[in-house]
DNA sequence: GTCTATATGGTGATAGAC
DNA sequence: GTCTATCACCATATAGAC
């Protein structure tokens, strides 16, 4: 009789995968508060009550650790992002879209995300960062074809690519540095708050 | 007969201002690259050619010798943004003098303004710490008064300011993590195009 | 799989000679 | 004012018992 395998443990070390998950979930939130050099693994192990060693059984070091949550933390926002986005064809509903997916990642992982985008540059070269590479890669032509899109819809005026998807990109990532959760404003509202702004322009129309 | 005082020497230690300088100047460089934690004096010392313990004779500690780069750097930007923005009086101008000022420390203070802008968050409650938010909020009441200015002026649409504010200078803060000065563009330039996209807006007029 | 104990090295900071 | 030498501490990471 056939057993059928879950292919994502295939390789996998034979350890709990529930503690695995603990553990990333602690570290991403100490990176994300200390960042890499400011969080210990003591911290590490404190926060869920367990010893140094018991971290570098699931973990072979620090960097690994920090490049799997960087890893990870792409891994969930950049499909999710590209499967909303197709669901339109309008491309101010696919920025729309494209915009409340990347900032709705500060309100369902926010550690993760915050530890991407505070350690991505630091990460050293390995097949990990490569990885992540890609991912972002991805997600910035992703970007960059919805507004594309839209200049030759029309809908947009013509414009400097890659510029507008930097400046899209850098609203987004600067919430890093001060959403708070318990603030007024969801993550998504302040990206919907964005998007009109961004769309819309300063200047007032005659 | 009368001696001429540098009142900006009255009062500081007798030490070599110069000496001082150097230590500020290599410091930004190195918490600019490798940020407060992953900088070490040793690092530091290395890099002047001097020992450790001669960089605590111009500094207490690393705290204070990061908090003084931090502070410095908001003590060149915003008394000269305010000094730049005040020689227009159209909203749009102003805003645009206020982008291509800020941007311009990216410049003229590089490594200044990236301490200051990945250290502020970590600053540790102290005097210095209470000027560096002075000089903060002063700077984003700026702003905030220049779109309100163009909102009244009738050359800017109704908005909420404060999202509006925060939305230009998190274009302007994110090119720390990316702007280099060999790059295509100089800073000013990528400040003239971002004022551009958020003068303009995305979508196409009829 | 998780522990205690430890190896090894770098850190911020200081003492005291010159 | 700058040095050498050194402090106490904490970091990452490992060894080996259970």
């Amino acid at each position: 009789m056939l057993v059928p395998v879950d292919i994502k443990k295939v390789g996998r070390p034979p350890s709990n995968e529930n503690q695995r998950e603990v553990i990333l979930n602690s570290a991403a939130e100490l990176f994300a508060r200390k960042g890499f050099d400011g969080a210990s693994i003591s911290d590490l192990a404190a926060a869920i009550s367990q010893s140094k060693a018991a971290v570098y059984h699931y973990f072979p070091n620090k960097r690994q650790l920090c490049d799997a949550i960087i890893v990870q933390a792409l891994a969930t926002l950049v499909p999710r992002t590209q499967e909303q986005v197709s669901q339109a064809s309008d491309a101010r509903e696919q920025l729309r879209l494209f915009m409340l997916c990347h900032a709705d990642q500060f309100e369902t992982n926010r550690f993760g995300i915050i530890t991407m985008l505070s350690g991505f540059d630091a990460m050293p070269e390995s097949k990990t960062k490569q990885q992540a590479n890609r991912l972002r890669d991805e997600h910035e032509a992703l970007l960059r074809q919805i507004i594309r899109n839209g200049i030759d819809q029309q809908v947009f005026s013509p414009m400097d690519v890659s510029m507008a998807g930097r400046a899209v990109l850098s609203m987004l990532n600067w919430m890093a540095r001060w959403y708070r959760p318990e603030g007024r404003l969801s993550a998504r509202q302040i990206a919907a708050q964005y998007y009109e702004i961004i769309c819309q322009g300063f200047v007032a129309r005659s």
